[in-house]
RNA sequence: GGAGGGAUGCCUGAGCGGUUGAAAGGGAUAGUCUUGAAAACUAUUAUGGGGUAACCCAUCGGGAGUUCGAAUCUCCCUCCCUCCUCCA
C-alpha cells in the first residue's frame, strides 16, 4: 500500500506505474474518492463535535425539562448525521478497497517491458557444461535413478503430483541444511513458519486481493501460503520495532502451495512447477531508507548466488522488467539456473524489495533515533527451493554412465557422493 | 469437539453508563540535588486524522447494536488461559 499523501502529490508517477506494470487501475477515480472521503469525514466530525457538546450539556442540565429539550434537538440532529455517516462509511470502504490495488512505483533502473521475455540479463556465472553424450532431462534421470515417482504422484495427488524417493528426498534435505547453514552464517535467524495463515497475512503481503486465484484456501477460511515470506512478514505485524534491532533477517522454512492457475500447459512434467514444495526464504526488515533497501537487495541476491556457486550450478541474473513485477515490488532480480535439457536458464530464485508497501499493509513500524515511528522497509529472496533446484542440479551433474555427481558442499550432510544407476 | 475465565496505554493493573483518553504502580526521558553514581524530589511520557494555531475528531482485541451518551450493557467474531475430550 502506498501513502495516500504520496499518491495525491505524485499522481503522474502512480499512473506511470500502473501503465508500466500493465495493471488495470484508475488513479483519478481513487483521487476523486479520496477528495469525497475527506469532505465527508469533515462533516461527520463536525456533527460529532456538536453531539459531543450537546451530551455535555445534558449532563449539566439543571432540570428534567432542559434535559428533554436538548435530547429532542439531538434526535433531530441524528437523522441528518446518520445519512452522512452511512455515506462516509460506504465511501471509506470503497477507498480502502482501491488503496489495496494501487501498485508500487518501479525503480528508475527497471527496464520497461511486458513479460519475462523482456527481462534483461545483468550477470552470468559458471560454465555451461558440454556433454560428450546425449544428456537426459531431469525427469528421465529421476525415473532412472528412482529419485521420484511421478505416475503414482499423479495417482495419489493428481496433476503435478509427485513422490520424492530415496536419494531424491535425502538430497533435498541435504540442500536445506546446506542453505540454512550458509544463511545462518550471514546472520539470518532460522524460522519454521506456519503455512496455514489468516487472510490478514495474505493481504498484508500483497497476495490478496490481487492474486486470489493463485492461492489455496482451506474449508475454514484460512489460506495456504505460497512462500514463508507471508507468515514471516506477518510475524511483526502491528509491532513497533527498535531501529537498533534493524535489519532483521530471517531464513524461513516452510512448505509452499501454489495453484498454478494460468500456468496450464507450462512445465507440466517433472518437478519444476508443482503445487507443493519446500522453500528456505530470506526475509529482511530494514529502516526506511532507499539506500539501505538497495544495499540489502544486492546482499540477499549475493547470498542466493553464493548458495548456487557452492552447488556449482551455472546461472545468470536478470533484472525483471516492469511488466514482470508484482504489485508491491520496486525492483526484482530473478536468478535462473542453466537447464541443459531445455538449453536455457530457468528461474530458481526471485529477489525483490518493496520499500514500505508491505509494512504499511501490515503496520510494521520502528522507532527511529529521533523517537519518531516510521514504517520499516521489507525485502525477500529465495534461499533455496526444492525440488525445483534438483532440475538444474541433476541435469548439470549427470555423467556419461547415467550417474549423478553430488556437489562437495553437500558431502557433510549425506552418506553418498554420487547417485548410481539401479539395475 | 464440550464447559468456564479473560483481552484496557511501553509493562503490571483499576475502572458506578456521563469532565475517564482513561486511576495507581513500574519503566523510560529530562531537570533539581551530587565530585560522580544511587536515592529522593519535580516534570514529561499512546496512536492516527484535520487545522498556521487555539483546538477538534477517532481509538480501551475486532465488528454490529441498545442509549441523548458505552472502556462500562447486548450480540457476533478473533485471540489467550483453565478443565474435560481427542491426538502426531
Amino acid at each position: 500500500m502506498l501513502d495516500i499523501k504520496f499518491i495525491r502529490e505524485n499522481p503522474e508517477l502512480v499512473k506511470e506505474a500502473v501503465r508500466k506494470k500493465m495493471i488495470n487501475f484508475d488513479v483519478d477515480r481513487l483521487l476523486q474518492l479520496d477528495q469525497k472521503r475527506k469532505e465527508l469525514m469533515l462533516s461527520v466530525e463536525e456533527l460529532n463535535k456538536i453531539k459531543n457538546q450537546a451530551n455535555k450539556e445534558i449532563q449539566q442540565a439543571k432540570d428534567e425539562e432542559a434535559r428533554k429539550n436538548i435530547i429532542a434537538q439531538m434526535r433531530e440532529l441524528d437523522r441528518n448525521s446518520d445519512d452522512k455517516s452511512q455515506e462516509f462509511k460506504k465511501t471509506d470502504e470503497e477507498f480502502q478497497r482501491l488503496m489495496l490495488l494501487v501498485p508500487n512505483v518501479p525503480d528508475e533502473s527497471v527496464p520497461e517491458g511486458k513479460c519475462d521475455a523482456d527481462n534483461v540479463e545483468v550477470k552470468t556465472w559458471g560454465k555451461i557444461p558440454q556433454f560428450k553424450f546425449t544428456p537426459k532431462d531431469h525427469i528421465q534421470l529421476m525415473k532412472d535413478l528412482w529419485l521420484a515417482d511421478f505416475d503414482r504422484g499423479a495417482k495419489v495427488s493428481g496433476f503435478r503430483g509427485y513422490f520424492l524417493k530415496k536419494e531424491g528426498l535425502m538430497l533435498c534435505m541435504a540442500i536445506w541444511q546446506y542453505a540454512l547453514d550458509l544463511l545462518m552464517k550471514k546472520g539470518f535467524a532460522p524460522m519454521g513458519a506456519p503455512a496455514i495463515v489468516k487472510q490478514e497475512a495474505m493481504t498484508g503481503t500483497g497476495y490478496l486481493p490481487q492474486a486470489k486465484d493463485e492461492v489455496y484456501a482451506t474449508t475454514d477460511g484460512m489460506y495456504l501460503v505460497g512462500t514463508s515470506e507471508v507468515p514471516l512478514m506477518s510475524y511483526h505485524a502491528d509491532e513497533i520495532l527498535n531501529e537498533a534491532d534493524l535489519p532483521i533477517k530471517y531464513a524461513g522454512f516452510s512448505p509452499c502451495f501454489r495453484t498454478e492457475v494460468g500456468s496450464y500447459g507450462k512445465d507440466t512434467q517433472g518437478i519444476f512447477r508443482v503445487h507443493e514444495f519446500m522453500k528456505i526464504e530470506q526475509v529482511v526488515l530494514c529502516k526506511n531508507d532507499k539506500q539501505e533497501s538497495v544495499r540489502l537487495h544486492e546482499e540477499i541476491t549475493k547470498n542466493a548466488e553464493e548458495i548456487l556457486q557452492g552447488l556449482g550450478l551455472p546461472y545468470h541474473v536478470v533484472v525483471n522488467c516492469t511488466g514482470d513485477l508484482g504489485l508491491g515490488q520496486v525492483k526484482k532480480y530473478d536468478i535462473e539456473c542453466w537447464v541443459p535439457s531445455q538449453n536455457k536458464y530457468r528461474e530458481t530464485h526471485s529477489s525483490s524489495y518493496f520499500f514500505d508497501f508491505q509494512t504499511r499493509r501490515l503496520n510494521i513500524r520502528y522507532k527511529n533515533k529521533e523517537g519518531k515511528t516510521e514504517f520499516a522497509h521489507s525485502l525477500n529472496n529465495t534461499g533455496i527451493a526444492t525440488p525445483r533446484v534438483l532440475m538444474p542440479l541433476l541435469e548439470n551433474n549427470q555423467q556419461a554412465d547415467g550417474s549423478i555427481k553430488i556437489p562437495k558442499v553437500l558431502y557433510k550432510y549425506l552418506n553418498f557422493k554420487e547417485i548410481r544407476a539401479r539395475k
